[in-house]
RNA sequence: UGGGUUAUGGUGUAAAGGUAGCACAACAGAUUUUGAUUCUGUUUGUCUAGGUUCGAAUCCUAGUAACCCAACCA
């Protein structure tokens, strides 16, 4: 018994295509711009066209959306076609608009011919200011009535380079009072003399986004052609085109794009972070790009996931960074490799333990079984976390104070005796006493206590740095904020830990494994990491309902606390001014 | 002063005139050798005002709000 799953609106109108036999098999498409690195939004449209394609066995074709030249890189083909793959989807076919070059020309040409399409010799500002505004009309100008054969005439010589970068366009005629901007004879093709990462230097005219993007989808005979909202005035233009020009009916159908709390998601912005060195670069694990994702630990499953949860429809949305977490921690939890690791050092010594004694622990590598068990080494001396110990223990602490007991994992009970403070006022040594009839899996002491935390043996820890990430900006929305969005960037969003302990069996660590440090959260390999230096990066906290109760909780109940009061004594007050 | 699009708990997303559901978040409890996981429960919603109807998130009318459109970017 399976819940059907409802359609989004999408799936609604392919259901209906298919149905009444405008489709026998649908084909989509996704089509990126080579001029910056994927992110998590574009995560959304990936999973929505391949999606699509694999639901309806019908196919996606990938293709490059290459019209401008001097914005655009191969070293952005090459990421992009990486991310696609990580995420887990193949492509139909590798395409580029600059194939079509050729093709798009004729059609241009077409189009004059038609009498649909006249240069213009206006500068940049001339065409503007006849454009009109949203609430106000354009006006033709002298060029729009050029004959046909002095338009082919005069852009047969843009193709052929006499003019200058600005010289001259190409526009359709449209309608110039045309409500819709667009229609108002937009420019279709632009001379610039530039070096194409794939043509090279065989033109020197470009077509613009709406003269290559619908005839590209007809020429491939896509069906269903999907991108995001602010698109919805560009179909009407797209429809004209391939009216007029007579091809493939290709259809556009437009949802709205992904945002999320705690970041940003044009690639203009995501292109300042990186120049002004507020991340190291397009990989950055605080970015929002795939391959920052990648780096950080994420898998290709969680996006997934949380692009299917998500959803797809027409309202503007802001989703929860909670959810792409929440995905991330229930497709590792099952999977990630339980170790230990103390990211705050503090020495653990265990007096009634025989000074060179080493026992090995048996501890499991996971909650599923198969996962298997691994030893670990416990001695006398051992680091823990500097965090589990509390001098002065608070309401239902659970962990180590003086008098406490509690269990390390997979090994012995033990009560803390005493502990050393420096000068400062640290703690440097905390001393226990073990209860030896306590050993995991063989306890006989009868004893149970309520906290457990996680320890390395001091003898037998390997050191390695962690790199804490949290959240790039302060707030939920950094452009929601008055001034520059880069003013509520996070100065703590990387925590660079040196000196953390990690237990030996790391020293195997592999980077295409996933590990959870017990009580800490979930870790992968860095690519800086080397067998001299480990380097690991949280990819996510665990849940933690203590640090959330200690402190928020705390606050928010103060906060309701003396509100209560403030308004209790204030109305006391009036009672008793009023009856005086 | 134009045109377009969208309005359902805190955040997303369903319900195609007939029980407002699901997920995340939040909160409470149970279990726990990870204060994790797991399990149970709770709180919170149809933009507004009218109308049609036995019955409206859904249909009608009038408002309101948010977003997009004036790049030789995509």
């Amino acid at each position: 018994m399976s819940e059907e799953k409802s359609l989004n609106f999408i799936e609604e109108i392919i259901e209906e295509d298919l149905k009444n036999g405008k489709y026998k098999s649908i084909l989509t498409r996704f089509p990126p711009e080579p001029n910056g690195y994927l992110h998590i939004g574009h995560a959304k449209s990936i999973c929505l066209n391949f999606g699509l394609g694999l639901k309806y066995g019908g196919k996606t074709n990938l293709r490059f959306d290459d019209t401008n030249p001097v914005t655009e890189e191969t070293e952005y083909v090459d990421s992009i076609k990486e991310d696609i793959k990580w995420l887990g989807f193949n492509w139909a076919e590798e395409l580029y608009t600059s194939d079509y070059f050729d093709k798009l020309y004729n059609y241009a040409v077409d189009l004059i011919n038609k009498g649909l399409a006249y240069v213009d010799d206006s500068t940049a500002e001339e065409i503007a200011a006849m454009k009109g505004t949203p609430t106000e009309p354009g006006k033709d100008n002298q060029y729009r009535s050029r004959t046909i054969e002095e338009n082919l005439t005069l852009f047969t010589d843009m193709k052929a380079g006499k003019y200058k970068d600005g010289e001259k366009v190409l526009r359709a005629k449209i309608d110039m009072q045309h409500t819709n901007m667009l229609m108002r004879d937009p420019i279709i093709y632009r001379i610039k003399h530039a070096h194409h990462h794939r043509s090279g230097s065989t033109w020197c005219i470009y077509p613009m986004y709406d003269f290559a993007h619908g005839q590209s989808d007809s020429i491939e005979n896509i069906t269903h052609s999907i991108c995001t909202l602010e698109f919805i005035p560009h179909r009407e233009l797209y429809d004209w085109l391939i009216e007029k020009l007579e091809i493939f009916p290709s259809h556009q159908y437009e949802f709205a794009r992904l945002s999320m709390t705690y970041t940003v998601m044009s690639k203009r912005k995501l292109l300042q972070l990186v120049n002004d060195n507020h991340v190291t670069g397009w990989d950055d694990p605080r970015m929002p790009t795939l391959s920052a994702f990648r780096r950080k630990g994420y898998t290709p499953e969680s996006i997934r996931t949380f692009c299917d949860k998500i959803g797809v429809a027409k309202r503007e949305n802001f989703i929860d960074l909670s959810l792409l977490e929440f995905c991330l921690r229930e497709d590792l939890n099952p999977k990630a490799l339980r170790v230990m690791a103390v990211l705050d050092p503090v020495k653990l010594i265990i007096d009634n333990y025989e000074e060179d004694k080493v026992e090995e622990m048996e501890s499991e590598n996971g909650p599923d079984e198969a996962l298997g068990k691994r030893s670990l080494p416990f001695s006398k001396e051992l680091w823990i976390e500097r965090e589990d110990f509390m001098e002065e223990p608070a309401k239902k602490w659970f962990r180590l104070a003086p008098g406490s007991m509690v269990r390390l994992k997979s090994a012995y009970i033990v009560k803390c005796e005493s502990f050393i403070k420096d000068a400062e006022g640290n703690v440097t040594e905390i001393h226990c006493n073990y209860i030896p009839e306590s050993r995991s899996n063989n306890d006989t002491s009868g004893i149970s206590v309520k906290g457990t935390i996680h320890w390395v043996s001091a003898a037998h820890a390997v050191n390695a740095e962690v790199r804490l990430y949290d959240r790039l900006f302060t707030v939920e929305n950094p452009l929601g904020e008055e001034g520059d969005f880069k003013d509520t960037i996070n100065p703590n969003s990387l925590q660079i830990i040196t000196n953390a302990v990690v237990e030996p069996s790391l020293k195997q660590a592999t980077a295409a494994s996933r590990y959870q440090f017990i009580r800490k959260g979930y870790f992968c390999l860095d690519k800086d990491s080397t067998a001299e230096k480990l380097v690991f990066n949280r990819t996510v906290t665990l849940k933690d309902a203590w640090a959330k109760g200690s402190e928020e909780k705390l606050k928010d109940k103060f906060m309701m606390l003396s509100a209560l009061a403030d308004s209790f004594f204030i109305r006391q007050f009036y009672v008793w001014k009023d009856r005086s």
